[in-house]
DNA sequence: TTTACTGTTCACCA
DNA sequence: GTGGTGAACAGTAA
């Protein structure tokens, strides 16, 4: 469930349980979920360590334990993490699980696999996980409309494909790029060469206001998490643009239209969303 | 049976 | 070097 909202909500949730918790067994189903080192290693670092902590960084999870081990993790496409109770029921896909101190464990469920986990030691430099090559964070004072146009002024992308571009802004995704863009009335196929100025500085505006605005509509409790209530995200009701084509614009009346922009399906409204 | 899908990376091509 | 396309990862749902 990722994009920065989401991985943040996890990461509010999931703070709370596991700050203080040795992990006392890991049981890995699907070592290759492992990007590094291997799982035995992997297992072998972390048990009977203790979770200091938990960071977010773009799309990223990041935990951290007392002995200077750091987790860091991607859920990418279907991935998900939540503590359970240990006989609460396993669902299918569950691929790796440490089992904590307090008779819960933290689970990881991925339906498609994609997701990956890194162990590294939390002093050294991260050069694998490309969490080095991220850019700003939405919230981040210095994402200005100058910032933008510095970026991405001499380049000729579709301006929804800049948005997702991770290593400018980290964290946003696709339906979080079309919400932007909706709130900003741009329209996701203009270039990046062609945006005016104000363009750029309505982006820098929307940017952290749809993503504030996400993380509070996205917060649920940790028990409504897991009972999975939380991963109806893409068909939310507070989406203006995202997955609703067909359906009338809130703001002017219009049909949402969907198009294709490098591959991702794209959300906007035809008239509040101007390709000029 | 076919197609699309919240993410990222890579190969290949113009 | 830029940028477009498609594939890869793997499974589900419409």
């Amino acid at each position: 469930m990722p994009e920065l909202p989401e991985v943040e909500t996890v990461k509010r949730i999931l703070t709370p349980q596991l700050i203080g918790r040795r992990i006392q067994k890991l049981t890995i189903h699907k070592p290759e979920i492992i990007a590094t080192p291997d799982a035995e290693s992997f297992a072998e670092c972390l048990t009977n360590a203790v979770i200091t902590g938990l960071r977010r960084r773009g799309k990223f999870l990041l935990i951290d334990f007392e002995n200077h081990y750091t987790v860091t993790l991607h859920l990418r496409m279907t991935g998900q993490l939540f503590a359970a109770p240990k006989n609460y029921p396993c669902k299918k896909h569950t691929h790796l699980i440490f089992h904590l101190d307090d008779g819960n464990e933290l689970r990881f469920v991925d339906v498609r696999r994609f997701g990956k986990f890194w162990l590294l030691r939390t002093e050294e430099p991260d050069i694998l996980t490309g969490i080095q090559k991220l850019g700003l964070e939405p919230f981040d004072a210095e994402l200005t409309g100058a910032y933008l146009e510095e970026k991405f002024s001499k380049r000729k992308i579709a301006v929804k494909q800049a948005l997702l571009e991770q290593s400018v802004i980290a964290g946003i995704g696709n339906i979080y790029a079309d919400e932007i863009l909706y709130q900003s009335h741009i329209h996701p196929a203009i270039k990046t060469a062609d945006l005016k100025q104000e363009q750029w500085e309505s982006l820098a505006w929307a940017v952290p206001l749809v993503m504030k605005t996400a993380v509070r509509n996205n917060a649920i409790t940790a028990e409504d998490y897991l009972k999975e209530e939380g991963r109806a995200y893409r068909t939310s009701e507070f989406l203006r643009v995202y997955g609703r084509k067909g359906i009338a614009c809130s703001a002017c009346g219009a049909s949402i239209e969907k198009i294709t922009i490098s591959g991702r399906g794209s959300y906007y409204c035809p008239r509040c969303q101007s390709l000029k």
